[in-house]
Order: structure tokens, then C-alpha cells, then sequence
DNA sequence: CAAAAACTTGCAACATTATTGCAAATATTG
DNA sequence: CAATATTTGCAATAATGTTGCAAGTTTTTG
């Protein structure tokens, strides 16, 4: 069964065109993608604000999730491990190569916990890497 | 002498009512602030334009750092060390707050290193904990 | 399988945020 | 203080994000 389909199912989503081909375009992407990726690559076939919608609806689902970054952008990556709704569980590093560009999730690095001052209770951490990358190296 | 002068002076920057205004807002702040804020603590004293120039030029000098979110937008703070004109050295772990909304840069905190895979060289590490602070607790 | 119900999409209108060129204003230099 | 260098605000333009709603599509029901 296709792994679109699949996934979509089990998070009780209606099937649509453009929720199979979003799904996709993460599903065949190593990297991270910013909305405007998205836009690209499905060549505008779909409204600017279903694409908004649907990347919403998979964060919120747990399908995909968010990776900070410093220009005003969001980068958006598929959930490996079982993400549920309203319940991430995504601590592992990433990367964002200063040469090709790539945000990779280091799906295997797990953000390392630190000790804060007293009072801080932490949720959530993230930790994002930049250098070069395995491939530009 | 007033801090703010004695900053820009030392960058080789023009004195100007809005860079002095500005950066006194980051010094008498202890969290971290976004464009935004900037606009609402000066009254829109200043065209949102010089705004903009404005913190590009102290990014530029490493006078302020910028903080990722997954929000679109991007947080700003003081370098408390001394960061050089293309070379920041800001590896604090920075908090937001959820109950507060505020961030704040642990200064005292270092960003750990870790492991990467074979072949990926970092150059800079960020780290932002979500959580309750120590005010909110 | 068809009808009803539930949900999703695209459009249009609008709002917010960001970028650029350029002339006027301001700051620095000597 | 005059000459020069730099910064600012404005206007125009672009890019990005949000909302309501009618039409279209998918799922459920009998
Ligand atoms: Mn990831
Ligand atoms: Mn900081
Ligand atoms: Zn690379
Ligand atoms: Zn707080």
C-alpha cells in the first residue's frame, strides 16, 4: 500500500489529491521544506492556502514537524518516530549545510539535555547545527 | 559615558537617535525582542524601514544575535561577549518561556557539543528550550 | 450504490511583513 | 563651518500569511 495513503488513514485524514502529494514530496525528500518549497515543487497545482492548511493539519497530527530558523522562514520535516496528536516527540538535531543549502534531520543524534538554572523548567528542546554537510564535505 | 554611545562608537557607527534608542531597548531588557516589539516599545518613532537596517547593522557588527523560532519570526538579543563584525561566539542555550512569552538568553548556559555522523563538520550550534521560567513557576 | 453528511478546496479580499531606490536629513571629518 | 560620508523616511513593490464562504470532493450511512 502506498505510504501516503497509510499514513493518512491512520491519522483519520480525508484523502485528497493534495494531501498525497505533499505527503509524498516528504516522503521522497531527505531534507527539511519550507512552504515555498512546497509551492515549487508541486509546480503551484495547488492554492497557496490549502498548502498552508495541510502542512498545519500534518503538524497537528503529528506527521510532520517544525524546525526553527533564523530568516524568517519555517522548515518543515517528516516525523520518524510515532508523533502523535498534539504530542511531539522529535529530539534529534538539526542540521542546515552553509553550502548546498539541505536541512537534514539527524535522526539518530538526540539533543542532549542540559542543566538549566534553578526555577526553569524545561518542555521542549531543539538544537539546530550549521557546517557543512556529508555530502559538500 | 552612556553604554549605548560607548557600543556603537566602538563598532565605527554613525550616533543616531534611532541606533541609541534601540540598543538602549536591548540593554534595558533582559529578554530577547523581535521586530515587532521594537515597533511598539518606540512608538513607531522610527520608519519600520530603519528598523529593519537597523538590527541587520548590529547582527552585522555582533553587537545583537538572533534567535531561531518556529514562528516566523526571528528574536534578537545582546551579545554579552565579544562577538566581531562576522563572528558571533553566542553558544548560550536561550529559553522561551510559555506561560510568559518571554526569551531568555542563558548566558551561563553553553550549548553541548555533540556527536555528528561521519562527515559532517559543524560550525555553529544553536539550542532553545521551551518551558516555564524561573519568574513563572 | 445513491443520498446525506462531513470535510476540504479555491477564490477573493484583506492584513501583515519585508525589500529597494532615491532624495532629504543628519552625522562625521578636517 | 564647509565638505563629505552616512543614515533616514517615504513611496512603491513584493512576499507572506489569514479569513469567510460557496463549490467541490470524500466519507459515511442506509
Ligand atoms: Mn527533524
Ligand atoms: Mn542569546
Ligand atoms: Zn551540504
Ligand atoms: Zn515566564
Amino acid at each position: 500500500m502506498n505510504e501516503n495513503l497509510e499514513i493518512l488513514k491512520r491519522n483519520g485524514l480525508s484523502v485528497t489529491e493534495g494531501r498525497k502529494k505533499i505527503l509524498d514530496l516528504f516522503l521522497d525528500n531527505e531534507g527539511a521544506l519550507a512552504h515555498a518549497d512546497i509551492e515549487k515543487y508541486t509546480d503551484a497545482a495547488f492554492d497557496r492556502v490549502t498548502v498552508y492548511r495541510t502542512l498545519q493539519t500534518f503538524v497537528d497530527k503529528g506527521i510532520i514537524h517544525q524546525i526553527p530558523t533564523t530568516d524568517n522562514s519555517i522548515l518543515y520535516a517528516l516525523c520518524k518516530h510515532k508523533c502523535e496528536a498534539g504530542h511531539h516527540h522529535d529530539d534529534h538535531v538539526h542540521f542546515i549545510c552553509n553550502l548546498c543549502g539541505k536541512t537534514i534531520c539527524l535522526d539518530d543524534v538526540t539533543v542532549p539535555a542540559v542543566k538549566l538554572p534553578k526555577g526553569f523548567k524545561p518542555a521542549q528542546a531543539a538544537m539546530v547545527v550549521t557546517g557543512t554537510c556529508s555530502d559538500c564535505k
